[in-house]
DNA sequence: CAAAATGATTCTGC
DNA sequence: GCAGAATCATTTTG
């Protein structure tokens, strides 16, 4: 206490017996004839911690009361302004943090925050899935989990973000009533509870960010249980078994269907070229690892002899040498030649 | 209900 | 970008 305080004396170019003198004050503050000597009000300031609380609160009161006092302050807040301490914060003037605005623009995206669909979005949904386009398959129901799940999301979100917001108001209030108060006996400029308010908010911001990502995990994860593909596998028709599996053996010295060839497939099976696509990457692979299984498969769909294949069976079968040694099974060659 | 089959995804290497 | 391989998640089968 004692050092800070000389120190802010001196930061004005007075020493303490500068300020001691009653002529150096008159000239100092240009007043006419104080009856108080300004150095005796800075001495009763400095000592008033080594009070007792009974005797310090009667003093403050009694400082506070003085009619020297709102210049006083005035000059102690602004000489605080200057020293290192209002310094502190002034460097973190940046704009919206990029990581909060790429969790809002998701939770946007995905329907968290936003305009509200109502309350009971399952019925919206429902009605939405009755207006669509294919009364098909069960997709509708899961659509309508799937909503009522983010629903429950976007309820705890919000119901969350009400509590932090209730939470950061009245911590600030707290604070700056606290400080207005405190400014009553020691310098707080309102500069300076503006700088406690945004440090405040920054934290609150901060926590936030939690919520947020933590909400976008939850999204993640619940975008992942629903709306993967693999979900909700349907097998595909026996009729479109029977045209791929076709293809297929009639091509097995180089079943790569062409893009042109992949789109007719798609087509005579009416699924997707990647289903396709899949489709062949996944008989490729096994029927070279299980050629013995599928050899009577290949017999159905393509009459070939038995012969031509089943000794390439059974080398395929046999455990030795799997990757060296020459290809063991398929009857087409990776490179496609 | 466990195992097999199956469609889709992910990872790696080219 | 594609093919192969491994793997996942679901459906079908015995």
């Amino acid at each position: 206490m004692e050092d800070h305080g000389h120190m802010m004396l001196g930061h004005i170019g007075l020493s303490r017996e500068d300020l001691g003198d009653p002529d150096n004050m008159r000239k100092l503050h240009n007043l006419g004839e104080p009856q108080q000597d300004i150095g005796n009000i800075l001495q009763q300031i400095m000592t008033i911690t080594e009070e007792s609380l009974d005797e310090a609160q009667a003093r403050k009161h009694a400082l506070n009361c003085h009619r020297m006092k709102p210049a006083l302050f005035s000059v102690l807040c602004e000489i605080k302004e200057r020293s290192a301490l209002s310094l502190r914060g002034v460097q973190e003037e940046d704009g919206p943090d990029p990581q909060i605005m790429r969790l809002d623009n998701m939770l946007l995206a995905e329907g968290v925050t936003g305009l509200e669909r109502g309350g009971d979005s399952a019925a919206a949904a429902t009605v939405a899935v009755t207006a669509g386009v294919s009364p098909n398959d069960g997709s509708s129901l899961e659509h309508t989990e799937y909503r009522e799940k983010l629903a429950h999301i976007r309820h705890m979100y919000h119901t969350e973000l009400e509590k932090y917001e209730q939470a950061c108001t009245e911590f600030t209030d707290h604070v700056m009533n606290l400080l207005r108060e405190q400014s009553r006996t020691r310098p707080v400029s309102p500069k300076e509870i503006e700088r406690m308010v945004g440090i405040i908010h920054r934290k609150f911001s901060s926590i936030q960010m939690q919520l947020k990502q933590s909400t976008c995990e939850a999204v993640m994860i619940l975008r992942s249980r629903f709306l993967d593909a693999r979900r909700k596998r349907r097998n595909f028709s026996k009729q479109a078994a029977d045209v791929l599996n076709e293809y297929f053996y009639t091509h097995l010295a180089n079943p790569y269907p062409s893009e042109e060839a992949k789109e007719e497939l798609a087509k005579k099976c009416s699924i997707t070229v990647s289903q396709v696509a899949n489709w062949f990457g996944n008989k490729r692979i096994r029927y070279k690892k299980n050629v013995a299984k599928l050899h009577d498969e290949a017999n159905l769909y393509t009459r070939m002899p038995a012969a031509s294949v089943s000794s390439e069976a059974s080398q395929a079968n046999s455990p030795v040498t799997p990757k060296s040694g020459g290809c063991p099974a398929p009857c087409y060659t990776p490179d496609g030649s």
